[in-house]
RNA sequence: GGCCGCGUGCCCGAGUGGACUAAGGGGGCGGAUUGCAAAUCCGCUAGCGUAAGCUGACGUCGGUUCGAAUCCGACCGCGGCCUCCA
């Protein structure tokens, strides 16, 4: 099929093509594990699982990486070139704070690996809860930067000095000389003639003196006080911000070119500049990723988000109902951080959320409904989920959703696609569940096993099935379904009304149809 | 100061030169259904008109074109970056 991305380093929309054909290489720029993840930083996660996904379903294999950054790094915005607080000194301190409060969140707030440990488990819960596959390949394809400084990041270093791209200053620190390498800038458009320097406010000048150009970059800080510190050729330190992917990339891919890299809009310089440089400085390539692409910022209801605006929302805080006073379903948050296209921002609002939860609700009905059909007419399910796969991947309507996906990742589109066709009322047979499969290969929302826990009918797209289906997975609510039930055809109206309420309180949308009662978790 | 992305109807959000008479979702309104709801289904949801139809409308103003939401220019607005940040 024909897949075209917008690259941000040629600037435009252009023809995809796999270096090694039906295979990707695909390296996402992680987490850092200080703190929980926020849904601004989830929308770029779920950006990538999305891409992934796509990937898949049109026909290719493929081999993703996301990093986890758990070392330490200076936090003061002010002090960026070294000095500052270290990010796991904060941390740290924050965790003590909670210990204080009587949660202890962790034994030890002082050991750095055991607090990046711990904020490491909590992203890969969220992220799993999210639907991200990556997470699923835990340890194995998200490598932590602490495990490869040694094994990855110090060969990498040597080799740059070695072939004169980087050079140790007279601090004793290692810079990569952005002089050595004519590209820096491509990616941005920046040029170095007309980078203003410290124009972001957050170099200190007394960092610079060491430097042969103001834009050269940490590759290496010798400093025994830092936390986490590793033995050098250039003395105890830690390594610069930008070595870590480029290291990792060619560790775990295994190659000096990859087809895509991603990457919020805010790495795009300098980190992926920089990452451009070293990768390309060792390898001698002119390519470090063939393609490069980068998603826009999330907005809260119309707003940056930000601590001090109060609008500042971790994916716990809106699962948990801290943000609309309601627990979220993690199919809808990521339903909600999926639906726009990439490279506009996205608002994130309560409204949206709600919108997104209806959307969800009636995908995960419909689905429920073509899941039923074996249970109802007797197939030996198996057989029958593996031909309606088949059957469904042959599918126009597949065709026309993966059209837009292979349009820059259109996801907006392809969600038109779904819904113009759910509006034709499918006939409920293994084309349509093959269908439906497909398209969660992609959306990721967990249609399955969402209904799981409530229960469901097969004729809410009022299809063909000739028989009742009302699968009972949650006893409780089953059981005060059928006293509903009961209570109506008595016509005590009293008692039933009470019952629904009583569901409702619990947590459940509850809707009659012909067949009786059903309650479903609400989902927002 | 420089570089980059975006700006669509009540809201969200596709569309990127002619079939746009702007997909799809949400909300709203009317109807079917219901003990009442919810869900579901049908219709409507810029203005005028009984209607056929006419006129608007894609940040603003210009331009290119037989034809522009779509291309070009300027301007306005939003977002990102100019050494930690998704």
């Amino acid at each position: 099929m024909n897949i075209r991305f917008y690259n941000t380093l040629t600037h435009k929309v252009e023809p995809f093509t796999s270096i090694e054909p039906g295979t990707v290489s695909m390296y996402n720029c992680g987490p850092t594990v200080y703190d929980y993840a926020h849904i601004g930083n989830f929308r770029t996660f779920v950006f990538a699982d999305v891409l992934r996904r796509f990937l898949e379903l049109a026909g290719y294999k493929v081999h993703q990486v996301m990093n986890i950054t758990d070392v330490g790094h200076m936090t003061d915005d002010q002090l960026a070139d070294g000095g500052g607080e270290d990010k796991m000194a904060a941390a740290a301190k924050r965790l003590k704070e909670s210990k204080k409060q009587g949660v202890a969140l962790i034994e030890n707030p002082d050991d750095p690996y055991a607090v990046a440990e711990f904020f490491t488990k909590a992203f890969i819960e969220d992220a799993k809860l999210l639907g991200l596959k990556i997470a699923d390949e835990y340890p194995g394809q998200m490598p932590r930067a602490t495990d490869h400084v040694v094994p990855s990041m110090i060969p990498m270093i040597r080799s740059l000095i070695e072939k004169d791209h980087a050079y140790v200053a007279e601090d004793g620190a290692v810079y990569f000389s952005v002089q050595s390498f004519p590209e820096y800038g491509k990616l941005s458009g920046n040029s170095l003639d007309k980078l203003r320097g410290g124009a972001g406010g957050r170099i200190q000048d007394s960092h610079q003196t060491h430097k042969r150009h103001p834009a050269d970059f940490l590759l290496w800080k010798p400093d025994a006080s830092h936390l986490m510190k590793w033995d050098s050729p250039w003395g105890e330190g830690y390594p610069g911000w930008h070595i870590e992917c480029s290291a990792m990339a060619k560790a775990l891919l295994g190659r000096d070119t990859i087809d895509i890299h991603t990457g919020g809009e805010d790495n795009i310089f300098p980190h992926h500049e920089c990452e451009i440089a070293q990768t390309c400085g060792t390898t001698g390539n002119d390519r470090f990723a063939n393609f490069w692409l980068h998603s826009r910022f999330l907005l809260v209801e119309g707003e940056k988000m930000s601590k001090s605006k109060g609008n500042f929302h971790t994916v716990r805080d809106v699962l948990e109902g801290r943000v609309t006073g309601r627990p979220v379903d993690p199919a809808v948050l990521r339903f909600e951080l999926l639906k726009g296209h990439y490279r506009s921002n996205i608002n994130f609002t309560a409204k949206g959320l709600a919108d997104s939860a209806k959307a969800v609700r009636r995908l995960q009905d419909s689905y429920a409904a073509a899941l039923m059909i074996p249970l109802a007419s007797g197939i030996d399910r198996k057989r029958f989920l593996n031909e309606a796969k088949q059957i469904g991947a042959e599918s126009s309507v597949t065709t026309d959703f993966l059209g837009y996906l292979g349009d820059d990742l259109n996801v907006s589109g392809a969600l038109g696609t779904v819904f113009t066709w759910l509006k034709t009322r499918p006939q409920l047979d293994s084309e349509t569940l093959g269908i439906f499969h497909c398209f969660d290969r992609v959306l990721g929302l967990k249609w399955g096993e969402a209904t799981k826990g409530s229960h469901t009918i097969a004729d809410s797209m009022h299809l063909e099935v000739g028989k009742v289906v009302r699968v009972s997975l949650n006893s409780d609510a089953y059981k005060q379904c059928e006293q509903l039930d009961a209570a109506r055809a008595e016509k005590d109206f009293a008692k039933a009304d009470a019952i629904r309420e009583q569901l409702i309180d619990a947590g459940y949308d509850v809707k009659t149809t012909k067949e009786g009662t059903v309650a479903s978790k609400r989902l927002a």
